[in-house]
DNA sequence: AGCACGCCGACT
DNA sequence: GTCGGCGTGCTC
């Protein structure tokens, strides 16, 4: 008797077993009952061995599949994703299918319906309906082809076909293939030297697996880049996918791969609708589309012959999932290409230090861009001490000044604050009493424009308390300082400019930064305040200061990764000051002006401070010189998930006798405390990843047994970023 | 994850 | 008296 294995959409790591009674195929989707309930799931192994009693096995109620679901490439890519990052086999492979394919829909497209004039509409008297208007215009435009303007409601058309003057047929999907027409627009841009070289380097390694960094500074041409390289895909016939961090995906960034190609390009964005993601799945599968160009979940797209993978701005922290399935996006893809034997590029002004570490070991290809277009100048950059300076809302007078004097030269000012809302912090003047999110034992931030407090960890408002709980005292004042309240100032300061905030309570709003943007574009006198999502690839042709009000909240930070993330944020802004044949001025205010990371930054660069960086790495052994995982567990009593972690400590230190591992915890989280759940975690280092990989399978063996675990909630999280 | 069972508190 | 809260246990 044939037994199937079956994945399903469970935190479970094991896989149920069936009896299978007509044929099926690994990989296709199957009905089956599961408890009380039916559920969908994926054969995943077809076979005659069952640990489990025949007479207590069930059988398969449906398959629904004809063919297996993914292709070849992406059953491999998801199988071993599931084992690199210890996640149950069924969450993993559901999680790379469209909505529509896990409720169990048919894998193939809608046939596209369309209105057709009959024999009778095309010769009936049009003034047989002066009495339903709205009929004889439909008609009308019909006759002349003109139906792409109108907007009449679909009873207009159902009240045609019922006059049998217009019917519907189903037309047949369109068989020619796009590779007979393909053709590129030819752009005027005349390429540099250092592009034309990447170009060519890529090219001629195009039909074989091998990673490119192309590290071009802001304003070097990366995208033309990439556009020529695909272009040399297309041309195989072959079809290409295109990474880009959430922030970029702009009509811009589309219109750009649009206007070049002549070919079917889809773009998978949030505002997607559950059939269209599904059409652009199925489109890809089939090799109808030649470009796919997505965030992070695009990774899973399968393509029937792709060509090339393109990652731009790897280094951006938005590849990496951060709940549930905490997969990276740019690392999938690597092996993705490895896979498929396809080369894949990643492009970035400010390359990770992963990244930069397999260029060092020859594992990737370095093609550099040093040239900006144009004739835009270096910003000119300078550390601003601010040790004995009054500030106001953090600006010291020599930085107001200078805003002043940029300003007055009708020139636009970026003012950089990591930090949202009008100050940090709510305190009693009187007894010293903190304003605190009960859930997370945070303090509050408080906003003074919509009068409330904001926990930032757990996104939970709250009214201001008109008198402290504590002592009564009415004199609650707000202490340190966020954009909202440098915007405040900035307006006393400067009356008559016109002044932006950009920031997540801004342009929270569907369309709100693409508006802001417009006006920036416009030029003349303006000021800019906000957070990180300011620096990340908006271009501000005229902006000539950039000030960095606060630096060293990111250089003394808990996380060793703080001060990568300040170089290449910090790379990025004063990249883009002075564009354009502008000079452009950089100013970071910092009570440390000596600090030895900050000056090789300024004076060296990007470059040498990642050498640095990585050195500095290497010595204490974090990452890329060792590889983390951590284990994360949560409870509602605060006692479960410490002893677990706790038992989880003990088991490892017995199992695994090496001075390569090390433990760090169990401590509490990040976040400590989470929507009433008490956040713990236990750092598992390892030199050797496959050793890593070893223990961690092992262990979740050994979890899964416990009866503790079902007490916590519990969950793996291979190469954190937030640690 | 769902879904059922089961045991205690505040209400039609 | 019941409705419903969530702790616990199970799914081939």
């Amino acid at each position: 008797m044939l037994i199937a294995h079956v994945a399903l959409p469970v935190p479970l790591y094991q896989l149920y077993d069936y009896c299978l009674t007509s044929p099926a195929q690994v990989g296709m989707r199957v009905t089956v009952p599961f408890g009380k309930r039916f559920a969908i799931g994926i054969i995943v192994k077809i076979d005659q061995q069952t640990d489990i009693e025949i007479e207590h096995l069930k059988s398969i109620v449906s398959i629904i599949d004809e063919q297996p679901l993914f292709t070849n490439s992406i059953w491999k890519l998801l199988n071993w994703a599931a084992n690199y990052y210890h996640y149950p086999i069924g969450e993993v492979l559901f999680h790379a299918m469209p909505i529509l394919l896990r409720q169990g829909r048919k894998a193939c497209q809608d046939e596209i319906k369309q209105w057709q004039l009959t024999q009778l509409g095309q010769h009936i008297d049009l003034n047989t309906l002066s009495r339903a208007p709205k009929q004889k215009l439909l008609l009308s435009l019909f006759r002349n082809n003109q139906l792409h303007d109108s907007d009449l409601s679909l009873t207009v058309y159902h009240q045609l076909q019922k006059k049998q003057l217009i019917t519907q047929i189903s037309q047949q999907p369109n068989n020619i293939p796009w590779q007979s027409s393909f053709s590129t627009n030819r752009n005027t841009i005349v390429l540099n030297n250092e592009q034309i070289q990447a170009i060519n380097t890529i090219n001629q390694q195009n039909d074989h697996f091998s990673v490119f960094l192309l590290e071009g500074i802001t304003g070097s041409g990366k995208t033309e880049v990439y556009l020529n390289v695909i272009t040399g895909i297309l041309a195989k016939g072959k079809q290409a996918l295109v990474l880009v961090p959430e922030i970029s995906l702009t009509p811009q960034t589309i219109r750009r791969f649009e206007q070049r190609f002549n070919a079917p390009i889809d773009i998978l964005h949030s505002g997607l609708t559950d059939k269209q993601r599904l059409n652009v799945w199925l489109r890809s599968k089939n090799g109808e589309n030649a470009i796919v160009v997505g965030t992070r979940s695009s990774v899973f797209t399968p393509f029937k012959d792709l060509g090339i993978i393109i990652i731009d701005e790897e280094h951006d922290s938005s590849y990496k999932q951060q709940e549930g399935w905490r997969y990276n996006a740019r690392d999938l893809a690597i092996i993705r290409a490895k896979f498929d034997n396809i080369p894949i590029l990643l492009g970035s002004a400010t390359p990770s230090l992963e990244t930069l570490n397999n260029v060092q070991n020859h594992r990737y290809q370095l093609l550099q861009l040093t040239k900006r277009a144009g004739n835009a100048q270096l910003a000119k950059q300078s550390i601003l001490d601010i040790r004995g300076l009054v500030l106001s809302a953090g600006l010291s007078q020599p930085l107001i000044e200078q805003i002043k004097k940029h300003l007055n030269n009708n020139n636009q000012v970026m003012l950089f604050l990591n930090r949202r809302g009008f100050s940090p912090l709510l305190i009693c003047h009187d007894c010293g009493w903190i304003a605190e999110c009960p859930r997370c034992d945070r303090p509050y931030t408080f906003h003074q424009q919509q009068n409330k407090l904001s926990c930032h960890y757990c996104d939970t408002p709250r009214g201001v308390p008109k008198q402290c709980p504590k002592c009564g005292s009415t004199h609650l004042v707000p202490v340190g300082f966020g954009t909202e309240q440098l915007e405040k100032q900035l307006a006393i300061l400067f009356p008559e400019i016109k002044i932006s905030r950009i920031d997540r309570d801004t342009v929270s709003k569907k369309g709100a930064l693409d508006t802001y943007l417009q006006t920036i574009e416009q030029g003349g006198a303006h000021i800019l305040v906000g957070t990180q999502i300011l620096a990340k690839g908006h271009h501000f042709p005229n902006v000539t200061l950039v000030g960095i009000v606060d630096v060293d909240g990111a250089l003394f930070s808990s996380d060793f990764r703080a001060t990568e993330r300040f170089a290449q944020i910090y790379t990025q802004v004063s990249g883009r000051a002075g564009r354009e044949a502008k000079a452009g001025e950089v100013i970071l205010q910092t009570y440390h002006p000596d600090h030895p990371l900050l000056n090789i930054l300024l004076h060296q660069g990007y470059q040498e401070f990642a050498k640095q960086t990585l050195l500095e790495r290497q010595k204490t052994l974090l990452p890329p010189f060792s590889y983390q995982t951590l284990i994360r567990a949560a409870d509602r009593n605060n006692q479960y998930a410490p002893a677990f972690l706790q038992r989880i400590d003990e088991w490892l230190k017995m199992h695994c006798d090496d001075p390569a591992l090390w433990l760090l915890g169990p401590m509490p989280a990040n976040q400590a405390k989470k929507a009433g759940y008490n956040r713990w975690q236990l750092l598992v280092q390892h030199t050797n990843r496959q050793k890593l990989q070893t223990i961690l399978d092992q262990l979740i063996i050994t979890i899964e047994k416990w009866n503790e675990s079902s007490k916590v909630r519990w969950s793996i999280d291979v190469d954190p970023i937030d640690n």
